[in-house]
DNA sequence: TTCCATGTTCCGCA
DNA sequence: TTGCGGAACATGGA
């Protein structure tokens, strides 16, 4: 589920696996997963050099190279992942980029769908203006005030403007629902209907849904008991009042909600 | 077989 | 002109 959550988990797991070793060799076997770089100029970037940071921005994931000059971009899109392994057996079914380090280990991003992307940047601030990136949502520097103004501006649903990166850069379908689960606000409110105290309990469940799940490694089996996305299928009752959770599509997403504990402004 | 899925981008229409 | 929502993209499971 590579949503804010999903790709900071990423983002440790790859600086907790994958930095200081020397890159051997790469392997691009679907060049179509490439955006704006070509095989030969991210193998003369990556060949020879090591990462030494990261960072993430929103769904972006950057992996900085010890020359202190490129970054190497990952987005993953609906069906992304990393694995650090040795073992052969241990290869994901659809790896896009294999990096090969020197001591036998191998970092693969698979993705699946092909709806990722990988790419590489001498400036990460540049790369997230050029793609019109809001704030990132867990970033302490961004407050109330400037999501309140944000929000405010928006037509449509609550939903789809949680959902824009422009506004707030990190928030997908799945983590939209439980942070208007946890805010109380049906995703089909419209940003207008929302008064002040809802606009801060909406940013304040923000903050929270997307620390906790950070803490809980991302994964739903470990979430707290009074989180939807558990429940978020068909047929699913909802954690806080045992009634069935609704399912509709808005603004183009399906989006699981309980329409007795989340109310319209 | 058809529908649907956590992503973004592009196009048509108000 | 701007901004919204739906379609397209690619792949595979239910």
């Amino acid at each position: 589920m590579p949503e804010l959550p999903d790709v900071e988990v990423f983002r440790q797991y790859l600086e907790g696996t994958s930095l200081h070793q020397e890159i051997e060799s790469i392997e691009v076997p679907d060049l179509r997963i490439l955006e704006n770089v070509s095989l030969e100029r991210l193998r003369r970037a990556l060949v020879g050099r090591s990462f030494t940071s990261t960072h993430r921005h929103g769904k972006f994931l950057f992996a900085g190279l010890d020359n202190g000059i490129f970054w190497l971009l990952l987005h993953f899109g609906m069906s992304g992942f990393l694995r650090y392994f040795k073992n052969p057996e241990e290869r994901p079914p659809h790896g896009r980029l294999f990096v090969q380090f020197t001591n036998g280990y191998q970092l693969v991003y698979d993705c699946q769908r092909l709806l990722g992307l990988v790419s590489l940047t001498e400036d990460v601030n540049e790369f997230i203006s050029e793609h019109d990136l809001g704030p990132d949502a867990l970033d302490p520097e961004l407050r109330y005030s400037a999501f309140k103004e944000a929000i405010s501006r928006k037509r449509g649903t609550i939903k789809s403007a949680l959902m824009d990166q422009r506004l707030v850069a990190g928030i997908g379908n799945v983590y939209s629902d439980e942070i208007l689960f946890q805010a109380g606000i049906r995703p089909d409110t419209g940003p207008v209907d929302l008064k002040d105290d809802r606009l801060k309990e909406l940013f304040r469940a923000m903050k929270e849904v997307l620390q906790t799940t950070v803490a809980r490694r991302a994964d739903p089996d470990r979430f707290p008991q009074s989180y939807i996305i558990p429940h978020r299928r068909r047929d699913g009752k909802c954690p806080r009042c045992g009634g069935n959770i609704e399912r509709k599509k808005i603004s183009g997403r399906t989006s699981y909600f309980c329409p007795s504990c989340q109310q319209r402004g």
